[in-house]
DNA sequence: CCAAATTGCTTGAAGCTTAAAGAGATCCCG
DNA sequence: CGGGATCTCTTTAAGCTTCAAGCAATTTGG
């Protein structure tokens, strides 16, 4: 009849404590690291955290990319990237131009001294990156890329499943 | 000699692109999911993320606990939570009393109804976090808390060698 | 071709966050 | 005791972040 563990699910709620175990002990992660990183970068160039990463997106690509690309990349609302290039391009380390085809596009890119910049930094970064994991073997590792390769597909998923 | 391997550790810096890349990774998954948090809690619940944090770890005790207590559990400033617990106690969360034996201190709790919304969010956001991880096996599950864990005892390593 | 929908970006309001400075209370130790 | 160190909390300024609304340019579909 089916009725018996369909009015289970509805009535008696499953324990997912394992599932919510593992998700605070992934943020308190990422917040640990992302928290020394972002000290770091505070005390040795001066430079915040969104600004360094807006920075790395922009020098993966020498000809620039648009505001949207990098809301989309950096995951973070529109408006937010509009403000951060704003700032940044004050600073002289960003550069904007208007699309010849479509006037709505602005290409945002670094700047010879936003690069040069940068590049001192992610070098720096990259250390500071390897020390957190250090303690972690190479096989640990390629594992905790495998599983957190396989968790983002099931977030993605999951979040696709909300909003179609 | 030795001198060989400590000068190429000085001047050719070594490849740690493969932790940067696990680094990326778990940003991304965490992202992700806290995105989804957001929203859901935001669209069905009307309320922010960090106030469901701070109510989250208010729950677990009966009796409250100080401002000092919240910002290390949360792993967020001082002043940051003194702003969340005012406008929460505004709306009626949460309770605030002063110890009797030491003026500094405040005892923050839930209120009836604080507790009483906090566990209806609760049980709903454990169902969306079930689902977030709903790809993963039970062995994929407890492999991946084991790897955090080490994770985080390793950033904890990496933090605490710089600030002594 | 034109109106409607879409796209790219900006703006504004509200709230979150940090770092740093400071006020008040308590503790420690000489 | 008493005075400096420490602890708890608040305040402030600057910046980050989101959502929602809005503007302008482009694309789409009659």
């Amino acid at each position: 009849m089916m009725l018996d563990s369909e009015t289970k699910a509805v009535e008696l709620p499953e324990d997912h404590g394992t599932e919510l175990r593992l998700w605070l002990r992934l943020l308190t992660c990422t917040t640990l690291i992302e928290g020394e990183v972002r000290s770091r970068l505070r005390e040795r160039f001066d430079v915040t955290l969104p600004r360094f990463d807006l920075m790395a997106q922009l020098d993966k690509v020498p000809d620039g990319m648009t505001l949207s690309d990098l809301s989309k990349r950096m995951m973070v609302s529109n408006g937010n990237v509009t403000g951060l290039v704003e700032r940044l391009v004050e600073s002289g380390h960003l550069d904007r131009r208007t699309s010849e085809t479509d006037r709505r596009v602005q290409f945002i890119r670094l700047t010879k001294l936003g690069r040069a910049e940068f590049r001192k930094m992610a070098a720096e970064h990259e250390t500071w990156i390897a020390d957190v994991f250090a303690d972690l073997s190479r096989k640990d590792i390629s594992e905790l890329m495998r599983l957190l390769a396989k968790t983002k597909a099931s977030a993605q998923r999951s979040a696709k499943a909300r909003t179609p």
